[in-house]
DNA sequence: GGACCATGTATACGAGTGTATACTTATTCC
DNA sequence: GGAATAAGTATACACTCGTATACATGGTCC
């Protein structure tokens, strides 16, 4: 019934080519695991979409594990948001909880594939390894003030919570926002998170918590 | 050599009993789905913790899927969050996010469950429509001012960000932060979306709130 | 042009899944 | 006390999963 697709994502016929074939399952991996999580998508269906057979992935990658691992280190490997101006680190930040992936679209960004994953706990040992480095730490270097690593954490969590509840949850109240005000919301709270401590030094307040 | 065990939440050979019976299927559901997730246990293992056999959980559930509604709404059940003083609700949403949750303690939020079992499409959609109903509906009517809606959500989705990144996640930056000043911090940034429009037209910048 | 290795496929295995069917055993009611 | 029924178990079925082994084939080099 469903013919067997030999021309995923590139040309058709594509000659023996092991580079090409490791990349388009990496893609394939990258794609699914986003969409599904590691425990979503099996390695059959990764393989189909690449266009081969799922003996394959394991011979380039050894394991599921392994493929997953590798497709979280590329997704992660866009520095973009921490690279340009800093000044427009909450713009960025908030675009990113923003970004409308309608379904079979493919801009997604690597909260989905780390918001999908993370209840696997071997995936998320190697999910927390991969955003300390590629997310944590740069973040980290951009704060000024007390408590950066802290700070960059929270910032982190946010755009996660956001990104969840938007599109892994799909809470009406937060899809049908309007996009201005909503944005725009986003924007001060991590401009604010940016900033400095968002709120701590205020010499009054302070009493006693927890 | 995993010796059958008999006595697992109450008593020891507890007697025929179809509504205790049930009731340990649904508890011991409550704890594995929050800790591994819809995807990341089975019924079988479920029924073992409860002491009985997996027969039993589609006897009296009709099937996993409903399992895991009538578990979510025993979780989502607890509206102490919501009906105490609103004055106090910054430092409860902030409470909640701090909550240590030590491995095999119980303990756990509802918020767990909801986080990893997110993945699963039919699980998030179950989860979808229990949050809206005891989550997203009764923050809103506590909140006053401009988009009650899309600022309770907004709450909620940070509530779940932080609780991801702690616990799920375990990032060491949260886990390990200074628990007095980031539960301060999360204070002030949740009295802020719950005082107003988190910073766009407010005029006067209302601080020292309460 | 033929050997040879890289590249790819076919098949199978064992474990685990949710669930249905058939069978036991305890309790209750007349 | 014995039949009827509720409560629970044993077993099996039809999958899917990740992965290992064995086989086929195309490209390249001597």
């Amino acid at each position: 019934m469903t013919d067997k697709q030999r021309l995923p994502i590139d040309q058709c016929k594509r000659p023996r080519n092991a580079v090409a074939t490791r990349e388009a399952i990496l893609q394939s991996a990258l794609v699914a695991f986003s969409r599904h999580g590691y425990d979503g998508i099996g390695v059959r269906e990764i393989a189909q979409t690449a266009g081969v057979t799922a003996v394959l992935v394991n011979r380039y990658f050894g394991s599921k594990e392994e493929l997953f691992a590798a497709a979280v280190e590329i997704a992660f490997a866009d520095r973009s948001l921490f690279e340009g101006d800093p000044s427009m680190l909450a713009q960025g930040l908030a675009a990113t909880v923003m970004t409308k992936t309608d379904k079979d679209a493919e801009p997604m960004n690597p909260f989905f594939l780390l918001l999908r994953s993370a209840p696997n706990p071997r995936a998320a040992e190697i999910l927390r390894d991969s955003i300390a480095r590629h997310f944590e730490r740069p973040l980290k270097s951009l704060l000024r003030g007390p408590r950066a690593g802290e700070r960059a954490a929270m910032i982190l969590a946010v755009v996660m919570g956001l990104s969840l509840f938007r599109r892994v949850i799909g809470s009406k109240a937060l899809a049908d926002a309007n996009a201005a005000s909503l944005s725009g919301d986003l924007k001060t709270m991590f401009q604010r998170l940016i900033d400095g401590a968002p709120g701590r030094e205020s010499p009054v307040r302070k009493k006693a918590m927890q």
